[in-house]
RNA sequence: GGAGAAGUCGCGUAGCUGGUCGAGCGCGCACGAUUGGAAAUCGUGUAUACCCCAAAAGGGUAUCGAGGGUUCGAAUCCCUCCUUCUCCGCCA
């Protein structure tokens, strides 16, 4: 959610931030701006009325005791009864039509973004070189399955398509992977949390996947029981929402957090040829990275991020280039954007590994998520942000593919090693 | 799933035969006094949001789990929901 009083303030620049990202609120942001002055209006007459309701409300248990007549006094209350109802009817209505414009808006990319979409994406830096093969390299899907690694079939067979079962070694290898991150994250400092995989609707609603990508997520209905549950679509959902409706203190942050859940994600329509295999399934594991800082903070905490995941790429032997968002490329909730990606050999160019992002206060807001300052004793809304750290969906194709040998067996990383019992090569 | 109890200002609690209750007390915390320094003691203060005001000062409104209702007026009465606890049942 945006600051309103930024709105108020510089509408003009909002809107233009806002079309940087390709998206065109001016209209909206217009009616937003008459919906909060309609609103402050009626706010002030309600007020009104009810500060008159109180002050005679008082003086009636003393008119009472001294048995004067109260029936006029009655009257007028009655009628302010009547108005108050009036205006609280009216100040519902525009504010519910408010709350849910103000949170359809995306939020505000950071200045020093390139307008436009995917195309003015920028990369940073490299990592190392490209792998080269001196023979024809095979596909993850065959390498996997020759080797035992997953079931695609009886994952279908389980669940549909869009699932699959890792099993013998792969499922060794998959829990390497998750061993791996999360131990070099706890090495770093930062706490493992468990959560739970189905959400109620507010961790969507803060995380700012609902109200508008609703219909990217799993529900999970059980009447006569009118909540709905969905299940997460990464562990963002569930971090982001932590603290919702509470108020640290300034020496409680940063708030360094991680979490490995399966996620859950529907992927209508979404499917391309070239993403065969495990690149974009119904489900998948991930270890997810989260902070909650101070505003002054959370460009240092969002380098560290960065470097994080690149250091878990790195650490696997990977290749891989860190990738400048375009304002556009972010995602709605965020202010900025870092992708780190990979090389697969049998897709094209470099695919995402990791998404590091900052939302500064725009998920705060909408969670209600804020600070009280040490000093001030001023609250603030904290800033938070994400990264994958990493997802092992993209990871376990890379890794199968480039550490291939021309008999089919793939070699396991260095850093996979002793998670795996000392293998060193799968057969 | 069945039966019951409860949710109050950071924490613990009082209030719950409706008006003087945004709310008492204790603890905690902050500042001050006392002290060579500390402990103890004493004093003062200690929520959030929105609105009015250029700002400060000040004023207004709302909030006692959430939402509705009754009433001139609700922390206090009624309804719905959420959460927690206890007991029973069932099951990991």
């Amino acid at each position: 959610m945006l600051d309103i009083k930024l709105i108020r303030e510089n509408p003009e620049e909002v809107k233009g931030r806002l079309r940087a990202k390709g998206a065109d609120c001016d209209e909206t942001i217009d009616r937003i701006l008459e919906l909060y002055a309609t609103r402050n209006q009626l706010k002030s007459k309600s007020d009104t009325a009810r500060s008159e309701q109180n002050k005679v409300s008082k003086q009636i248990p003393a008119m009472k005791k001294a048995g004067e007549d109260i029936s006029e006094i009655l009257n007028r209350m009655n009628a302010l009864k009547e108005e108050i109802k009036e205006y609280d009817a009216a100040l519902r209505e525009v504010e519910a039509e408010y709350e849910s414009l103000m949170l359809g808006l995306p939020n505000l990319p950071d200045p020093d973004l390139k307008p436009g979409g995917k195309e003015f994406n920028e990369p940073l830096r490299y990592y190392g070189e490209p792998h080269k093969f001196d023979f024809e390299p095979k596909h993850h899907v065959d390498l996997c399955t020759n080797l035992g690694l997953i079931d695609y079939e009886r994952g279908a067979k389980l669940a549909g398509s869009g699932f699959w079962i890792y099993t013998g070694t792969g499922a060794r290898l998959e829990w390497a992977l998750l061993n791996y991150f999360i131990d070099t994250h706890l090495a770093d400092g930062y706490e493992l949390l468990l959560v739970p995989h189905m959400l109620v609707y507010e961790c969507g609603l803060t995380a700012g996947q609902f109200p508008k990508f609703e219909d990217e997520v799993f529900k999970i209905a059980n009447p006569p029981d009118e909540r709905m549950h969905y299940m997460l679509p990464t562990a963002e959902a569930a971090l982001v929402s932590l603290y919702r409706n509470e108020i640290l203190s300034e020496s409680d942050l940063p708030k360094k957090l991680i979490s490995y859940t399966p996620c859950f994600r529907r992927e209508a329509g979404s499917y391309r040829s070239d993403e065969r295999g495990m690149v974009r399934g119904h489900q998948f594991n991930k270890v997810e990275m989260v902070q909650y800082t101070t505003p002054e903070g959370s460009d240092e905490a969002f380098e560290e991020l960065v470097t994080k995941a690149e250091n878990l790429v790195k650490g696997l032997g990977f290749h891989f280039r860190t990738v400048k968002l375009a304002a556009g490329d972010c995602s709605a909730a965020m202010a900025r954007t870092y992708d780190i990606e990979i090389q697969i050999p049998s897709m094209n160019g470099y695919k995402e590994v990791s998404s590091v992002s900052n939302a500064r206060d725009y998920q705060a807001r909408r969670g209600n998520m804020r600070f009280r300052r040490k000093d001030t004793g001023k609250i603030e809304y904290m800033h938070t942000l994400n990264g994958s750290g990493l997802a092992t969906s993209r990871i376990l194709p890379a890794l199968v593919e480039q550490n291939q040998l021309k008999d089919g067996s793939v070699v396991v990383p260095e850093a996979l090693r002793k998670y795996l019992g000392g293998i060193e090569t799968i057969k």
